[in-house]
DNA sequence: ATGGCCGCCCTAGGCGGA
């Protein structure tokens, strides 16, 4: 019996912010680190940094200036073919196989301002692609059950308690009904197990973003949940044996020198 | 009750984020 460490991190801007992921490889030392929102392209990603953190095998799907994605493993990986996922080809997942264990890292659109997919098409975009997800693990369901991690930064924040105010967010594009809905959908296509829900159940307050508009994020505390890591059912054994203490949203990492506004996640699997 | 920030890009204001 071993540990497996996984985390999900929108960095948002990994060139600005990899000397952030240095010391979170110190600290946390995750094996399995999925990025989100790295903002560059491929041959602009500072790989030399991730080699020193002991990152040496990397995925990479970037693109200029926006989303893209990135795995960064201290196992060998298989990196795995993308599956578009996305009508505007933006680069917004990446998949490998590492210690016999899929890893899917998605970065959802995050939907714009108007929770209308008739007057918003950026709103569209992100049902369409979460509606996708779903299509996408139902068919892979239906070819037997893998072990298999999906995580990243979703963009919803699913239930009542992943919101600072659920009344106030109702209408607010990440906490809609046709967004909470599609979760609810995209969960049960494989089965999977929401590993942060299940270590941690409501009512207790979970959150892994907090807006940069806040002066003080931490004395108004106006968080949701929008980052994510859950685990198909060959999985659930090894990720909820540790009980609460295998599942760490790294809140200390809003702070500091040019924080994400997101912070890492983490989950400790028992392989 | 409201508005509050940040990072990207053909370096500067516009766009996107959520």
């Amino acid at each position: 019996m071993s540990v497996l460490t996984v985390a999900t991190w929108n960095i948002n801007s990994v060139r600005l912010r990899h000397p952030n992921v240095a010391r979170f490889a110190e600290e946390a030392a995750p094996d399995v680190l999925m990025l989100q929102e790295i903002k560059c392209q491929n041959d602009q990603f500072p790989e030399k940094a991730l080699r020193q953190m002991g990152y040496e095998h990397l995925h990479i799907c970037g693109q200029k200036g926006w989303h893209g994605v990135a795995i960064a493993s201290r196992l060998p990986m298989e990196p795995l073919d993308g599956h578009g996922f996305c009508r505007e080809g933006h680069a917004r997942h990446a998949a490998a196989k590492i210690a016999g264990i899929e890893f899917h890292n998605f970065y959802v659109p995050a939907g714009g301002d108007i929770p209308d997919p008739e007057a918003n098409d950026k709103f569209a975009h992100k049902l369409h692609f979460l509606d996708e997800m779903t299509a996408y693990f139902a068919g892979r369901k239906a070819q037997g059950e893998e072990k298999m991690l999906i995580a990243g930064d979703f963009n919803v924040a699913p239930h009542e308690h992943d919101v600072w105010s659920h009344k106030q967010l109702l209408k607010v594009v990440s906490h809609t009904p046709p967004e909470t809905e599609r979760m609810a959908k995209l969960l049960a296509s494989y089965d999977f197990v929401d590993v942060a829900r299940e270590l941690i159940p409501e009512p207790e307050k979970l959150y892994s973003w907090w807006s940069y508009r806040n002066r003080d994020w931490r004395k108004s505390n106006r968080g949701r949940r929008l980052d994510h890591i859950w685990v198909s059912q060959p999985l659930k054994a090894a990720a909820t044996a540790g009980g609460r203490d295998a599942i760490r949203f790294w809140e200390d990492y809003r702070d500091g020198e040019k924080p994400s506004d997101h912070v890492p996640v983490v989950v400790k699997l028992a392989v």
